[in-house]
RNA sequence: GCGCCCGUAGCUCAGCUGGAUAGAGUGUCGGCCUCCGAAGCCGAAGGUCGCAGGUUCAAAUCCUGCCGGGCGCACCA
């Protein structure tokens, strides 16, 4: 009800300023700043004053005169400096709430390939990577609501530098064979993440010992050999910890995508003819790119003012780079590489997973995406850029256009949190003060994700205790997990995706103002006074018909305040799926909840007399749990009955 | 050097395609648990919207130029 009266409205309206002033004019929508002003604004009045060149309130009064409203519309008002704004009938409307979701499905059902996590398999995830997790995961539940066919992707990038690193540590700094390896107790990931972080101050101590690196990137792109073996090793292990870590949060995926096996299929060898066929890239026989094969960026607008004006392809020493792979694999998802992947079944993870050989015959059918999203930190813009741009030379400029890069900005440490993880000294450069410290792998700075769960559910085990809710064991376990799922989630999702988050644990440890648990709580709130209300033996829920018929002056302002806040939540939805700015949903369901809250101490339900007015505010609410259950499932936040 | 992002209350941030008294959270101070759960609510204090021009009936919002901070421009990803 509400877009349809908000597009009969607009149509109205358009229809009046073309017979009165012969123009034609798409009126703006905007939403008064007070209930007692009107429900759905239109400036035109005050756009069409120049046009027109008269005063904005006698233009506003010309075309109320004599405009027809629509059934669900109880009057239109000039307010202001000549704003039409329209007033619902808000029995009906929020009777109509109480019988349909908010959410519509627009999409066709056309499909999508969102890529995210794709974290290098060779040591912990940290809060930088449960950012790019948590806005994938929510992105595709968003698109998915909006009626988007949605596969998930996680790309793991098994041949790269970084595991070629951990390789060389296990290797040659610590002189452990395969067996030795796996036999590493967990976590592994940890293992490795201070193995990682040693292994780059041994390259430093030594830049000779880079060969070492060279021969093992080597190894592991031709996928043989004790390096190879090591590679596979470790990259299965971190892998399996990765997929725990992030089912912690409730994140999964529909398919693992292995680097190794676009080069195992030869998927690049495919994309490399065609590349070299259609000149986009050639061999460098001279500079300091001579023996590579380059992707010459130089005519291109977008690339304007480069350095270097030529980006690498494939190295002198014949290994791929990562975007060579990554055009090759861009490719297969929109369908348009020729060959496909292998396929089997992960038992233990219970999921699918590319393979080189050993597939199975009978699998889903992956990748052919009509869009593509790629969750991808900010600084990797460039090179998603050269991927968009090896596909239009390779004749698909409309698989470039339908490629999107789903860029965030990064996580960093807060002073004060990189000061109490002794990364910053206390008596460091004052000039530092206040500056936040960026993580980085590869020193090993950085607040592993496991760690972060584990004391948010520590945290919020403790706040249950001292509120005496009588729970079981494993129900007390169960609710300390979704309360910490909630705050980590919202924490991560509630940031503009344009702005660094500068992480702080007293911050995030917070389960107050604007967080996950306080719309958990808001829930819980409404929940039981349900619970109350049927223990009085009194109704829990307004049939729609019933709710209808609920007298108008019994809605007092803010009542109505919370039922148009419900009815916007498909709105936002739209809009995040197309702006991908999700923090939008967050902040829709933070507004709902405070609103609610407020609320909640001005109209009690279980004593009051007036049956109908018990029932107007039974409605708000209901409408409310409705609206914020539908974010919250987006979300992927828990909805617990208690807390 | 070129490109992108940020600069709004002590701190962390909203403010949509210009529009109705610049809003939250947090912190500080003061109230509210015989009354549907105080992880909550109510109130107070707190802002030259980085600076300077410009466009406009109207600028935190658009344009230009500065200043300050961050990031990118690898045979790493």
């Amino acid at each position: 009800m509400w877009s349809s009266v908000k597009s009969e409205l607009t149509r109205r309206l358009a229809d009046r300023i073309r017979n009165l002033y012969e123009v034609d004019h798409d009126p703006v929508v905007e939403i008064p700043p007070r209930r007692d002003l009107g429900d759905i604004a239109f400036p035109a009045a005050l756009h069409l004053a120049r046009v027109v060149k008269r005063n904005p309130r006698q233009i506003a009064t010309e075309i109320l005169e004599g405009l027809e409203l629509p059934p669900e519309v109880r009057s239109v008002e000039i307010a202001g400096a000549g704003y039409l704004n329209a007033f619902l009938q808000r029995s009906a409307g929020a009777a109509h709430l109480l019988a349909e979701s908010a959410v519509a499905p627009s999409a066709a059902g056309s499909k999508t390939v969102i890529e995210h996590t794709n974290i290098n398999p060779n040591k912990a995830a940290h809060i930088g990577h449960l950012r790019n997790s948590v806005l994938g995961d929510i992105l595709a539940k968003t698109l998915r609501e909006l009626g988007h066919t949605v596969e998930v992707q996680n790309y793991i990038d098994d041949t790269g530098v970084q595991v070629a690193d951990v390789v060389v540590g296990f290797l040659d700094i610590q002189g452990l064979d395969a067996a030795a390896v796996a036999a590493i107790p967990e976590p592994f990931d940890y293992y490795c993440w201070d193995l990682y972080s040693q292994v780059g101050r041994w390259f430093e101590e030594d830049p000779e010992r880079l060969t070492l690196r060279r021969s093992t990137l080597h190894e592991l792109e031709s996928g043989s050999g004790p390096r190879a073996d090591i590679g596979r090793l470790v990259a299965r292990r971190i892998v399996a910890r990765h997929l725990k870590t992030m089912a912690r949060l409730d994140i999964s995926y529909d398919l693992l995508t292995h680097e190794s096996d676009i080069l195992g299929l030869d998927f690049f060898r495919q994309a490399f003819d065609r590349l070299v066929a259609s000149g986009a890239i050639h061999l460098e026989n001279s500079g300091k790119n001579e023996g590579c094969w380059v992707m010459p960026l130089a005519e291109s607008e977008e690339f304007a003012g480069l350095e270097d004006p030529d980006k690498v392809i494939v190295r002198s020493d014949g290994t791929v780079t990562y975007v060579g792979k990554d055009i090759a694999y861009q490719l297969w998802k929109f369908g348009l590489l020729g060959r496909d992947f292998e396929y089997r079944y992960w038992d233990e993870q219970e999921l699918w997973q590319t393979t080189t050989t050993d597939g199975v015959a009978k699998h889903p059918s992956f990748g052919g995406a009509h869009d593509v999203i790629n969750v991808i930190d900010i600084r990797q813009s460039y090179l998603q850029k050269i991927v968009r741009a090896g596909l239009e030379a390779l004749g698909h400029p409309e698989a470039a256009e339908r490629s999107v890069h789903f860029a965030y900005e990064m996580v960093a440490l807060s002073t004060d949190t990189a000061r109490q993880l002794g990364y910053i000294d206390d008596d460091a450069d004052p000039d530092e003060e206040g500056k936040s410290l960026e993580m980085s792998g590869r020193k090993g700075v950085g607040v592993k994700a496991d760690d972060l769960m584990d004391q948010l559910i520590a945290k919020a085990r403790e706040e249950i205790e001292s509120r005496d809710r009588e729970l079981a064991a494993d129900q007390l376990t169960q609710l300390a997990r979704d309360i910490a799922v909630a705050a980590l989630r919202f924490f991560m999702v509630k940031a503009s995706t344009h702005r660094i988050i500068a992480f702080d644990f007293s911050e995030a440890l917070s389960f107050e103002g604007e967080s996950g648990p306080y719309l958990q709580y808001a829930l819980v709130r409404a929940e039981n006074i349900r619970r109350k209300l049927a223990a009085s033996g009194l109704e829990t829920e307004v049939a729609p018909e019933i709710a209808r018929q609920l007298p108008e002056e019994l809605w007092s302002d803010d009542l109505w305040d919370l039922v148009l806040c419900a009815a916007q939540i498909g709105d936002t939805l739209e809009k995040a799926g197309s702006t991908l700015e999700l923090s939008l949903i967050a902040r829709h369901a933070l507004d709902l909840a405070q609103k609610f809250n407020a609320l909640y101490h001005r109209h009690p339900m279980l004593h009051e007399e007036n049956e109908d007015l018990r029932r107007v505010r039974l409605v708000a609410t209901r409408v409310f749990s409705k609206a914020l259950m539908d974010l919250a499932r987006i979300l992927g936040i828990p909805t617990p009955d208690r807390m």
